[in-house]
This record gives structure tokens, sequence and C-alpha cells, in this order.
DNA sequence: ACAGGGTGCGAAAACGCTTACGCAGAGGGA
DNA sequence: TCCCTCTGCGTAAGCGTTTTCGCACCCTGT
């Protein structure tokens, strides 16, 4: 910005001699314009390698092309590994629509919150996608009902009440939990095990009801909570292991949490997937590379950011009409190593 | 934005019976302005919630008070904990001078740069901080000598030629190298082995220079490299294993290494530190995790991204003089548990 | 009483872009 | 030929700030 000299608007018109507004047209292919003159601008500006000026653009178009992506809830350990990837599908699908997104992963959450307001505020973005359960990010949700701005929500369910300019996007983890206890069940395992984070996630209803459907059921105590970590993955798993009754077959509600399983069992002597199976949840890039690759839910994150930035525009777009205000993405179990068929001895 | 009312500073100043002018010499506190006055105006504000619009600002500033954060090469799996960690210091620091951060760690290098350009270009940004090695990033300091633009680097050590608007931050490894050396033979230890992510980092040569002071050296075929991620630590750790001889502490080049070094040394029978000790580099959050609690090298973020900022400030505000153009950034060790004293049949 | 300097403030011109409006000219039907 | 419509483009008014300039006023010293 401080560089001698940046071509605006008005030298890339003088040096065609037409007007600016002729120039803006051209860009933006909106008004009348012919086609030859267009093809004109567009060869000249990229001649003389001219970028519209942004700021200068949000101003007189009273609106920003920036949207804010942020993550609800602390920034733990590793957390990111999702973010990074759903971050990644959310830039995709919003430069399509000539967004651009805006990340301010840095900081504890009443940190970030300030930043936020600070970016909405002073119009910085016209736009936010949150990230997070809706519980445990409430206090953000509220001072965003205030402002009014466009949102739209990735979460496992919706909030309890929606205000007007938001939109929500769950990601429905049934279908990837029945496809999971079907393939073990179907190869012989009839005791189970879960742990997860925390005891209002959905998760687990839809895991005991494919159980059922399939006769089989979580052994007693088979339930555990940690944090999503690899340390509450492990710790976790050594409590299970100290328990009469052991499972065939381990569910943990995060890879994170699997790859903590993963080391507990192999320090307990136990193989897997020989002697016990593991699944994880969420397809992080590093399930592929752990020992074994990891059998897992997988997100289609792809899809999962081309809903959310859809159901967005149409809330920045007034003129492209209503849409279904929460729109849902299915997840689906992969077949790797750390699951197979329950040996006779086991069974 | 485009929310019903916002207030602007006009709306502010009549509400006051000031002009415009006044507003602005009071919320900056530049120019001539009576105290009464600008507490008058600042209170105002504060009531009505008044915020700048940050788009008309850097128009009429002629610069944005935004700087991009970016990081050089691949963003490969978990490599990340790292700028998490330092961005969080960056913003804070940030912050102090009035500037704020934008991060784009979305999407393959060729991708990040182009909208990195799009930025400087559109003068989103006025300038840019970059995390990594200047080989590795060779095709991303090219594009940015055209423009001309206020940037930092932080790297082990400075580019082969530094553009004139561009100041450097190294982080001197040396220090924490030979700290963690001196405990380790202090403790009797003599053999040693390193495990690296490549052959042109220096850190190998302090390692090699501070062993040879202290009577110790690496033993034959000591010294492998693997990618920065644990399963490459792992590898390593694996082939170091089936040679003739064995280290009695293991020094790697990044804690995420170190990670993979400790599952294979627990998988060989191997017990973390009575057998062998491990030192990682990085301090990474997961680190004190591990187990055991791993000793490694620590960088003080906070400082590395003090001076980074403080270099960015004196290149964007040029009233403030000059500043050394390559600052360094020492390391230090810190002991856990993941090394001790060796024991006598070992020795 | 008057000059001279300092102080607090307002008027207005920028910053680089978008867009409503209007005008000239071309084309077509009577 | 005249009138009407449609097309392509230029003029100019914004968007919300910052900042230069200059004016009025007050204070001080003569």
């Amino acid at each position: 910005m401080k560089r001698t000299q940046e071509i605006t608007i008005r030298e890339l018109a003088e040096s065609l001699g037409v007007s600016v507004a002729t120039v803006s047209r051209a860009i933006h292919g909106r008004g009348r314009i012919s086609p030859e003159t267009r093809a004109r601008v567009l060869e000249q500006m990229e001649r003389l390698g001219y970028v519209p000026n942004l700021h200068a653009q949000s101003l007189a178009r009273r609106h920003s092309t920036l949207i804010a992506l942020e993550y609800l809830g602390q920034m733990e350990v590793l957390s990111d590994v999702f973010l990074i990837e759903l971050g990644r599908a959310i830039q995709a699908a919003l430069v399509k629509h000539g967004y651009r997104q805006l990340m301010n992963l840095v900081g504890d959450p009443s940190y970030r919150q300030s930043t936020l307001r600070q970016w909405i505020n002073s119009r910085l973005i016209s736009g936010v996608i949150l990230i997070g359960n809706p519980d445990v990010g409430a206090e953000w949700l509220k001072p965003l009902r205030k402002v009014h701005i466009p949102t739209v929500l990735i979460a496992y369910h919706p909030p309890a009440e929606m205000p007007d300019r938001m939109r929500c996007v769950v990601l429905d983890v049934k279908r990837g939990w029945q496809e999971a206890v079907a393939h073990l069940t179907a190869a012989g395992h009839r005791q189970f095990a879960y742990i997860g984070s925390h005891p209002t996630d959905p998760a687990l209803d839809y895991i005991c009801e494919a159980l059922h459907q399939h006769r089989a059921a979580l052994v007693a105590g088979g339930v555990l909570y940690a944090n999503e970590t690899p340390l509450g993955g492990y710790e976790a798993t050594k409590r299970l292991l100290q328990q009469s009754q052991r499972p065939t077959a381990i569910l943990a509600r995060t890879d994170l949490l699997a790859m903590g399983v993963l080391l507990a069992l192999q320090e307990a002597g136990l193989k897997v997937p020989e002697h016990i199976s593991v699944v994880g949840h969420d397809d992080i890039p590093i399930a592929q590379w752990l020992i074994p690759p990891l059998s897992t839910i997988q997100i289609d994150y792809a899809v999962l950011g081309e809903k959310a930035v859809e159901s967005l525009i149409h809330l920045l777009q007034k003129e492209k009409g209503d849409i279904e205000p929460v729109q849902t993405v299915a997840t689906r179990f992969v077949v790797r190593q750390s699951t197979t068929k329950i040996t006779q001895q086991e069974a």
C-alpha cells in the first residue's frame, strides 16, 4: 500500500481512453457494455497488472467479500487437524462465489471472540462461518444475535434457537456409525466399548441403536469419557482394560482418541486387529499412517464446506431466495486395517 | 455491512454537535484537540458503540493495518502445531502496535501463494510475516521481491540475499543443542544418534561441535533422516535399532519425530529413559503429555514473535528509523522425564 | 489599544471504487 | 421522414474515513 506506484482504475481507464465506469463494468460484467470494449479492457488490465483496491471496493459496495471462519471453544492441542481440512474445503467453495475467508484461530476463546466482534463491527467481513458445538459455543452465539450478521454454523446438531440470519449445516454421524457397527457385527463382534468426549453427544445413541439391531451390545462399564486427545484415549483404555469384561471392538469418538487407544492396547500386549478391533471418527490425515492404519468414519469435507458456503451465499444475496435452514451431511465408514473378523478363541 | 443501521463517524459527530474532523482527532489522539472535547467524544463513542469502518480507514490512510502470516512450504500433517504457537505470539505483539494478522493457512503452496499475491495486490494487507526455511520457500520470495512489500522472515538462517524491504529473525538453535548435549554428557552419555529432517539443516553441525567438546560422538550410522512426522521418527528408529551400535541417547530434530521415536523404542522393549534417553525440539504443547514427558528444546515464541513484529513495524513506519536487519533468538533446553543418568550396565 | 503567537476546531479535498442517471446515436416500423 | 426503443457509454454522486489548511479566538507582552 505504501509502495510508490500502484495503478488505479482511473489510470487504467485513461490508458484506454474510456471512463472509469466502463472499466468497472467490464471487470464485473455487470451493466451494459459491448463485448469488444470489454475484451479490450480485460486485456489491458492483464497487461498492466491492475488489481482493484479491495478497501475501496468494499466501501463503495457497502459490503465486504471477506468471510470469517471461527472455531467455537478452546483451541486445544491438535484440535486443528479437523479445522485445516474443513478450512481448505470452505475456502475452495467460497472462491467460486467470489468470496474469501479469514481465519483467526489464534489465542484463547475470549480473545478470539473479541477479535471477531471487532471484525464484524469494523465491517471487515460480511459473514461468519462457525464450526463447533453450539452448546459449548453458547456464549459465542449471543453477541452474534445482536449484530445480525449472516452466519452459518457447522455442528453435530442445530442450536436451541436460531436467529433469522443464521443457517446451520449439521453433520449426521448416524450413517457412519451404523455402517461401522454393521461391518463389525458381520465380522462376528458382539461386545463393544465406546470412548466419547462428552455425555451429551448423540453419537452414542446411534451406536446403541445400531448395536441393538444387530443383537450386539456394549459391555458393562463399556462407556468411557475422556478429553479429545491421544492421552485421553490412552487413559480411558487403561481404565477399560482393568474391568472384568473385555470388549472385542472399541469405538472411539475421534481419531485422536483412537490414537491413544492404539498405544494403550499395544502396551497391554493386545494386538490390533487380531485381539481387538478399533474404529475412529473424522478420518484425519494421519489416520491412515497410524499403526495399524485406522478404520474410521469419514467426513466428506468438500461437501460439508460446499453446503455451508451455499447457505451463507443465500443469506448474503437475498435475491437468491430461501434455502433449507438446516442442511445435513452424512458420514461414511471406511475400512482399513484396525478392524477384522473375530478369531475363534476370542469369539 | 448489510445490516440496516450502522453508525458512522458523521452521525457520531452530529450527535455531539462537532465536526467529523474533531471526532477523528479525538479517536486517534493526533492533531490538536482539547482534553475535554476528546473525553466527550470518547464517551459518546462508547455509548453509541461506534467502531470505525476499516475499509474507509484503510482507503483514506492509504495503507491497511492488516498483516498476512504465511508459512513457506507444504502444510503437512501436524506441521501447524508450531504455527499455532507462533501465530498466537505474533498476534499479541501486533495488537500492541494497532495491527492485526490474517492467516491463510489453507490449501497447497501454489494456491496459498496466489492468495497472498492477491492480498498484496488488492492492498488488503500492508505487510507480510513469513515462517519457514528460505531455501524451501525460494519461489515464495521471488514474487515478493517485485512488489516490495514490507516483509519479515522467521527462519533458521537468513536468505541468500535480502531485498531492501525485508528483515529476518533467525532462530539460533545452537544454544539449545549445546545445553542438551552438556546435560546428557554430564549424565554419562557418550554414544548418540540424531534423527533429522533434511541434510542441509545446520542443527547437526552444532550437535557435532558440542559432542566433540564433551568427548562424545555419534555412533556409526547414527545420523538418519525422515519426514517430520511421528511416522518418520518411528521408521527411522526402527532402522537405527537394526544397526550394530546402539546409542544411549537419541536427539530428534523435532518433537513430532520424537513421538515416533518413543513409540518405536517401546515396541522394541526399550524403556525411556532407563535404557535410552530421548530429546526433542520445539516444545510443542503435547510434548509434556507424552509418555514419558519429553525433554526438549524450547523456543520462546513470545520473544520470537515480538522481534518479528518489531522489525516489521520499523519497516512499515520509516520514521521509527532503522533496525538490525537480522535479529537472533536463542533456544533453551528443558529437562523433563525422557532423559536421565546412564545406568551402570549400559555404560 | 495593538501586534504576535499559540490553540481548538471546521470546511473541504482527497482515497479508489460502484452505480444511478442521462444522453447520443443506431436501428426499426409507420 | 419521424418517432420510438434499445444500446453503449460518460458524468457525477456517493461510500466513510483522514488530513491539510485556514479561521477565529484567547492569551501575553508592549
